[in-house]
DNA sequence: CTGTTAGCGCGTTCAC
DNA sequence: GTGAACGCGCTAACAG
């Protein structure tokens, strides 16, 4: 049916182990028979037959990227960097570099694992993971195992934005310190009452972040509160703005809300809003991640930068071995406070 | 290196084939040799080989979702709802169903051309192209070319958010109709300066919402201005930002802006809350697409609804061929105005 | 119901 | 520089 590396063969007049060779382009071939064979390719349209090939050579050029949640932006940015990278050129039927491919995960654990079985079934030459990870023993377990499976048949494992693991290179963000520079930046505006939104508390990336906001209120003498005025949900906004109406309810007087991430922080600024408060006169709001949308929402977001689209990259190159392995096999992605006019000094009454 | 067919063939003390029948699971296998093979695959923790399944049975388990951004909640939603629908379990080494996996193409008609090449490498099962298509005759015919011989080469392709094709499924958005109920709406409500931001020129998503809005606004005798008062820019917020400064300078007595998109929209606000515009009272804003967001921005925005979940999912099965093709291979998907507070009658001096 | 026999299309030794 | 031969791991006829 489909044409194969024979016919190409037939028609350039060479056996089809030449062919083979001008297509993977390392053996030297004569000039002459080189631009014939490629001649054949065009005039045939030959594409290769992947299987066929990953079968012989035991190995291919697909490389899965696991996301939590794929409509979400800060997967989107990372997962996009990861492939842009990847160059995917397939001029002429020659192999072109590797095809990157996302899965959605949704943030579950099964899901994760069935598509790592998935990925290593297909012998994938590399598996970056995403986002935090979630902290069940059992899972975190099977994670490992997995990873070390892959890595032992020849995958690289990439993790981007979620704790090391062995037989893994990792690049690892700065959420906790992040997070306590954030929390730092409320207090030292003068705010002592301060809410939290935080997200699934199953979350590496939630534990992270928490914990540095806890740290923060720990340094200044304000621990006692941080329990009380924590709410978890989800990584959305409808999470953001029903934790602030439960928020309000434990303490009215609020006069700030630091919010997981960003989207979070959109529910919480339009449930303030519908509450008749001012942001930030009333009550400061902040976010985390930088996603896009942050600088100009109104008013623009004070929020943490990470720079995903950088990790998304280098984790990329890191998943081809284009770039050398940190030492340790990990990296720390730092990440940067972004003041902006969400958050002032508290003038609300107590 | 790896364990394989043979391993645990073998181990359960039975043939190759066997094992094969009981992992394909569609064969008569006697219960206690397959009882005996799982015991043996999971003993040996085998995962089958991808390739070699590929090259043998002329096929593979992969299925790609191109798209245009994988950073816009438009196909991350989508690309998602496809996947929901593939089911992916792997048990036992069992052959899971289809790993569906997302392309970014970023817009690019080099790089959507590029995926399907490798997808047709991988003698993908199935592709999905989600999204506008770009309408240079040149790619359009390479597409459509594509698409013939990957049809042909027993891939199916289905279409989502794009104009038919040959040789392909297409699940049709009613993006010219949606549009064209959205600016009757605004007119009804007695606006007649109305600006328009569209997206890039060249895609039929652009084109097809913009003859909505233009057919409206013709059948209202006011054909005439619609040219100068539209604005072409990205499907992003910054885009929304800037046309809306063009389109104040083109007209300061705009009452009303209608943006290509949600997240054109969402820029289209921040400019006018910059210039000192209030929404509805000074201006009426309309986006496209109702996602999540639109429903709690402040104000909540008036806009179209596409199913685009649904959409997705339903793709995703006729992808896999468990859903009986439309009629004609194309289904229309249709789009429902959603009014909100974002549109109001003009009140604005002229 | 199960084993045997052939390939699937390509990469990779070897010789020439 | 090029061709011939073998095998990658699995599925799909056939037998039995």
């Amino acid at each position: 049916m489909a044409v194969t590396l024979a016919d190409v063969a037939a028609r350039a007049r060479v056996s089809a182990a030449t062919v083979s060779r001008v297509l993977s382009g390392n053996y030297p071939v004569a000039e002459s028979t080189r631009a014939r064979v490629l001649r054949a390719v065009d005039e045939l349209e030959y594409v290769v037959n992947g299987p066929a090939s990953a079968l012989a050579a035991a190995t291919s050029d697909l490389v899965g990227v696991l996301v939590n949640d794929i409509a979400d932006p800060f997967f989107g940015i990372i997962a996009g960097a990861v492939q842009s990278e990847m160059g995917a050129v397939a001029e002429s039927g020659r192999h072109g570099e590797k095809l990157a491919v996302v899965c959605n995960t949704g943030g579950s654990p099964e899901r994760e694992l069935n598509y790592l079985t998935l990925l290593q079934r297909q012998r994938a030459a590399a598996v970056v993971l995403t986002g935090g990870a979630v902290e069940h023993p059992d899972h975190m377990a099977a994670v490992a195992a997995k990873a070390s499976r892959l890595a032992a048949s020849g995958t690289r494992v990439v993790l981007c934005g979620r704790p090391p693991i062995e037989d893994a290179v990792t690049l690892a963000f700065d959420n906790r310190g992040g997070a306590r520079r954030l929390t730092e930046h409320l207090l030292t505006l003068g705010h002592r009452r301060i809410g939290y939104v935080a997200g699934p508390a199953e979350r590496t990336t939630t534990r992270d972040r928490l914990d540095g906001h806890r740290a923060a209120l720990a340094a200044a003498g304000l621990g006692e509160a941080a329990d009380r005025l924590t709410v978890h949900g989800l990584y959305d906004r409808s999470s953001g703005y029903d934790a602030t109406l439960e928020l309000l309810r434990r303490d009215d007087a609020l006069t700030a809300i630091v919010a997981a991430n960003d989207t979070i922080a959109l529910g919480v600024c339009a449930a303030l809003r519908d509450q008749g408060l001012r942001i930030p006169d009333d009550v400061s709001v902040a976010g985390f991640d930088d996603l896009p949308f942050s600088a100009d929402a109104v008013p623009a977001l004070t929020t943490v930068r990470l720079p995903l689209h950088e990790a998304g990259a280098r984790a990329g190159r890191l998943a081809l071995g284009r770039e050398p392995q940190p030492p340790g096999g990990v990296a720390m992605v730092r990440s940067e406070l972004m003041a902006r006019a969400s958050t002032a000094p508290p003038r609300r009454a107590g």
